[in-house]
DNA sequence: CGATTGCAGATTGTCAACAATCTTTGCGAT
DNA sequence: ATCGCAAAGATTGTTGACAATCTGCAATCG
C-alpha cells in the first residue's frame, strides 16, 4: 500500500480569497501606486474573471483598510502621510513588545528565541552576502517570528496588517541605504534581552529600533502628503 | 446671498457597508448564533438585495473574523472556545493597557482621563439605577473612551473588532450577575491609575479587570466548544 | 470673457439567470 | 444490517447585461 504523501487539497481557497493576496501583494511593492484608483474592469479583465470576484476581493481590501471605497467614484490604494506612519510603527511598537512579552512570561522564551536566533543568523547571512533584498526579507521575517512566537492568533493577524503596510511604506518611499551590521545588531539585542527574560531592556530595544526606522522614513520624504495622484474626495 | 444651512450628505455609504453593519450587529447580539450557517438567498431577500451586495459585505466579515467561509459549503459564524475567548481577553490587554500607556506617555493624560471620568460615571447612574443593561453599555462605552483616549487610528481598529468578539461573547454565553459596584470600582482604578500617570498601577489593574471578566466567562461555561444553535436568524 | 449648465463617455452599483459543487436521500448488493 | 453508489435537491460561485452615478468637455448666456 502505498503511503499518501503530502497534497495539496483541491481548490481550498476561494477565488476572492486568492485576488485579494495578488492585490495585496501588488499595493504592498507599489505595483499598484498609493492613490491611485483600482479600476474594476481592468483588474476583472487582467485577472481573468468577470467583476463580481473581484469586488469581493476589494471589499477585503477596504476592510483591511488598505483600499479606500469613495462610493459611485472608485476604489483608490490608501496612502500613508507621515502621521500614518508613525501611528503605524506606534502600533507596531505596541505589538511586538507585547509579543515579547508574552514570551517571556506565558510562552517560556525557550522555542520562541530559537526562532528568533535563526532568524537574525539569515540575517546576518545575508549582510555578509551584500544581498540587500534578502537581508529585508529576512529583517520582516524576524519581526513575523516574533509576533508569532507569542502564540496569540489575535496579535499575530493584527500584526500582519501592519506589516503588509510597513512594506508598503519602504517600497514606496524607498528606504535609504542604511549599515547592513548595525541593523542585524538591533535584531540581535530584542532577541536576545528576550533571551535574558528582560522585559525592559527588550522594551527600549524595541522602541529604539522603531524609532530608528522611523527616523529615517520620515526624514527621507519631506513631503507631508507624499505623491499626488487622483485622490479620492475627502 | 442665502448662507448654506447644514445639509446631511447624500448616500455617503455605499450599500454593502450598510449591510456589514446590521449583519455584525446580528452576530455581536446573537440573533446569528455561532456556528450557524448563513444563508445567502435569505440573507439577501430579507435585506431586499440581491446576493452581490451581500456577498461583498460577508467578505469584510470574513476579513474581519466574524465569519468563516468553507469554499462550496458556505458562511457560518465563528464559533468562540475557551482558548479563544483566552486570546481574546489577552489581546484586549495589550491593546487597552498599550492605550493607557500612550495616553500617560504622549496624550498627557487630562483630556482622555475627563472622558474616562465621564465613562465611568455613567456606569456609576447606571448601577445605581439598577439598570442592568445600561451598566454593560456603560461599561463598554469605558473601554472604547480609553482605546480612543491614545488617539492612535490603527489601535482603536484593531480594539474595534476585538470589542465586537467581546460583546459576542457575552451574549452567547449569559454573563452571570457581578456586584456593580465592584465592577465600576474596576474601571475607577483604572482611570485613577491613569490620572496618576502610574503606569505599573494602571497595568495591573487592566490585568486583573481582564482576568476577572476572563474567569467568570470561562468558569460559567464549562463546555470547550460553546453553543451551537441549528437555526439561523428568525 | 468668464461662469454655468447641459451633454456624452466612462465607471460603478445592482440584478437575475446559469454553471459548478456539495449534501441528502434512496436503492441495491454484499 | 451495513456499506457503496447514484440521482435529486439545494446552495454556492460566476457571469454578462442593465441601471444609476460621476467626470470632463463644450456650448450657451450674462
Amino acid at each position: 500500500m502505498t503511503a499518501t504523501p503530502t497534497f495539496q487539497q483541491v481548490r481550498r481557497e476561494s477565488t476572492a480569497s486568492l485576488i485579494t493576496r495578488q492585490l495585496r501583494e501588488g499595493i504592498m511593492y507599489g505595483h499598484l501606486a498609493p492613490g491611485s484608483q483600482l479600476s474594476e474592469a481592468a483588474l476583472a479583465s487582467s485577472f481573468g474573471v468577470s467583476r463580481g470576484p473581484l469586488r469581493e476581493a476589494m471589499q477585503r481590501l477596504v476592510q483591511e483598510g488598505l483600499v479606500l471605497a469613495s462610493p459611485n467614484r472608485g476604489l483608490f490604494v490608501k496612502e500613508l502621510d507621515q502621521e500614518e506612519i508613525r501611528d503605524l510603527y506606534s502600533a507596531r511598537t505596541v505589538l511586538e513588545s507585547a509579543a515579547g512579552r508574552l514570551i517571556i512570561r506565558e510562552q517560556g522564551p525557550v522555542p520562541a528565541v530559537v526562532a528568533l536566533r535563526e532568524a537574525y543568523d539569515a540575517m546576518q547571512t545575508a549582510a555578509e552576502a551584500g544581498d540587500l533584498t534578502a537581508l529585508s526579507d529576512a529583517d520582516f521575517h524576524f519581526h513575523e517570528v516574533l509576533v508569532a512566537g507569542a502564540g496569540s492568533p489575535r496579535l499575530r493577524r493584527m500584526h500582519d496588517t501592519l506589516m503588509v503596510e510597513t512594506r508598503m511604506c519602504l517600497t514606496a518611499l524607498q528606504d535609504t541605504y542604511r549599515d547592513p551590521e548595525e541593523q542585524v545588531q538591533e535584531h540581535k539585542d530584542i532577541a536576545e534581552a528576550i533571551a535574558e527574560g528582560d522585559e525592559s531592556r527588550m522594551m527600549s530595544a524595541i522602541e529604539e529600533h522603531m524609532n530608528e526606522a522611523l527616523t529615517r522614513l520620515i526624514s527621507g520624504q519631506s513631503t507631508p502628503e507624499p505623491v499626488s495622484h487622483p485622490a479620492p474626495a475627502p
